[in-house]
RNA sequence: GGUCCCAUCGUCUAGCGGUUAGGACACCGGCCUCUCACGUCGGUAACGCGGGUUCAAUUCCCGCUGGGAUCGCCA
């Protein structure tokens, strides 16, 4: 059976750098194997999913150079690709487990869920549903469907026995049965949830090896239960170790750039991502460190990973970076370059923000320079962070709190959006909008004086933005809190 | 809290019973050099703890401790 093995990322937000980690991986092992990798976007959740996001995380995958055989885009035999587009399918299997009676209808509302998880934390007893529309008769559950009534479907997990499966990296993982809940499969508004679709098409796609993140042991019985339930055989589970902040965290946007964005407009050329992603939670083998895509796939081996979280290090993948950087020629550094910030495309936006604050074109550069760097060095920015009266935590605070704010207008990144979030947030943390306004400034731009602030903040973009917002916060905390007065 | 996963320098890792525990980032020093960077040479730095098994444990087993994940009509 040809290996087939797929990346399924959720178009909710900004393409995550735990994708790409994860696609890697898949990559790599299907084309060792002379198998196919496929793309699927898991766009079940109707809220929270957008087209914009699905399209900057095909754009980020390709820019990263993860080449999927299949997908949405590209097409290929077991399309759809896109789950939003295969509804019928997951109800009529919805149906089959019906029938079956491996789930059942589910007609208890979301209130009552809540109040029911409150009792049982209060309870201390472990959050689950209680199994309450268990009881209820198929037959009946069936008529209040077609009553029009409003329900869920539920997976009606075995109460009794284990489920045991064995993942590729572990070895056998037993788990409980009568500890594990009922699963919804299928939401209220007709749409499966993650564990019916994901089930469901890699069964269909004839996936052989699903190789995710670790966070998804817990669920996997659920899914072995599922394929159990309608007679398929399941894939091969390969689970492969969370990415870390430094804090040994799951790595995640409060405490690390996690979009792929942020690296390419940092400029990480897209090998020495991958290269280093390589280097996280796998090895070449000998004391190699520095190899392409077509060697890592050519050494490829799961018996090479360490299941230990590897803490994502900015700093040794600067070094890698310059090692790549380094053994380009000339001609091949300018492309990059020109690729990166210095096209004329990106120029033509700084132009009109910065020619009027410019006398002769020798001050060009100099006025664009906080668009052209990394991070600022915020020990000589020092005092103008803080406004007059105000104290460094307590604008550190704020400055932390922006960031948070900004979350809200992610996917409407422009001036209007940002100076209505921001004197909003004055507003409401009763800071005259002249003392924002500057700390923004200098947090952002490192400077007391500079073009107009949102203009400003919506050229530097989102992620680099967060990124200097949140470096400003943390290096105000850090300060020395001021001694009391000595009695 | 329940369940599950994990555990070698600060960080990424090699090691798969017997090694002076290796490499890399970062850090410190030398060399190179007009400076810096690069490069190069060297240095500081790790097997979490306690029991077993064994002639011998970093390596195998158990417990503890520590870290993490998960417990949603999100994925």
């Amino acid at each position: 059976m040809p290996v087939r093995v797929r990346i399924a990322p959720s178009p909710t937000g900004d393409p995550h750098v735990g994708t790409a980690y994860i696609a890697l991986f898949n990559y790599c092992f299907a084309k060792h194997e002379g198998g196919s990798f496929v793309l699927r976007i898991e766009d079940t959740d109707r809220t929270r999913s957008t087209p914009e996001s699905e399209q900057a995380i095909l754009r980020a995958l390709r820019w990263v150079g993860l080449v999927w055989d299949e997908g949405p885009d590209v097409g290929g035999p077991f399309g759809p690709y896109r789950q939003s587009e295969r509804g019928e399918i997951y109800r009529r299997h919805a149906d089959v487990l019906l029938e079956r009676g491996r789930a059942y209808r589910c007609f208890c509302t979301a209130e009552r869920l809540g109040e029911l998880r409150e009792d049982q934390k209060l309870a201390k007893l472990p959050p689950g549903y209680d199994g309450r529309c268990r009881k209820l008769a198929a037959e009946e559950g069936a008529a209040r469907a077609a009553a029009g009534e409003v329900h869920v479907v539920r997976l009606a997990m075995p109460r009794e026995g284990t489920t045991v499966f064995t993942d590729r990296l572990r070895g056998p993982l037993e788990f409980e049965n009568a500890k594990i809940d009922d699963q919804v499969l299928l939401k209220s508004d007709g749409f499966p949830t993650y564990h019916l679709a994901n089930v469901v098409d890699d069964h269909l796609m004839e996936i052989t090896h699903v190789i995710r993140a670790e966070e998804w042991i817990s669920s996997t019985p659920k899914h072995v239960v599922l394929y159990d339930a309608f007679g398929w055989q399941a894939p091969e589970f390969v689970h492969m170790p969370l990415l870390r902040n430094a804090d040994r965290s799951k790595i995640s946007k409060r405490k690390n750039p996690v979009s792929l964005d942020y690296y390419e407009g940092a400029g990480i050329l897209s090998e020495t991502l991958l290269n280093f992603l390589g280097l996280m939670g796998w090895s070449f083998g000998g004391d190699r460190e520095k190899f392409t895509l077509p060697e890592m796939i050519e050494a490829f081996d799961f018996a090479r990973v360490s299941l230990g979280g590897p803490v994502f290090d900015l700093e040794k993948l600067s070094w890698l970076n310059g090692l790549y950087l380094r053994e380009l020629s000339d001609d091949a550094f300018l492309a990059r370059l020109r690729a990166w910030r210095l096209s004329d495309e990106h120029l033509r936006r700084l132009v009109p923000l910065l020619r009027e604050r410019v006398r002769r074109l020798d001050e060009f550069i100099p006025s664009a320079e906080f668009f052209l760097s990394g991070d600022l060095d915020l020990a000589r920015c020092g005092v103008n962070l803080v406004p007059k009266g105000r104290g460094a935590k307590e604008t550190g605070t704020v400055l932390a709190a922006i960031v948070d704010e900004y979350e809200t207008i992610r996917g409407n990144w422009t001036v209007a959006a940002l100076e209505a979030c921001s004197r909003a947030f004055a507003e409401q943390q009763a800071w005259k909008t002249k003392e924002l306004f500057m700390a923004l400034r200098v947090a952002a731009t490192g400077r007391t004086m500079s073009p107009p602030l949102f203009e400003s903040m919506e050229l530097l973009g989102k992620e680099q933005v967060r990124r200097r917002l949140r470096l400003a916060a943390d290096f105000l905390l850090a300060q020395p809190q001021p001694q009391p007065p000595k009695a």
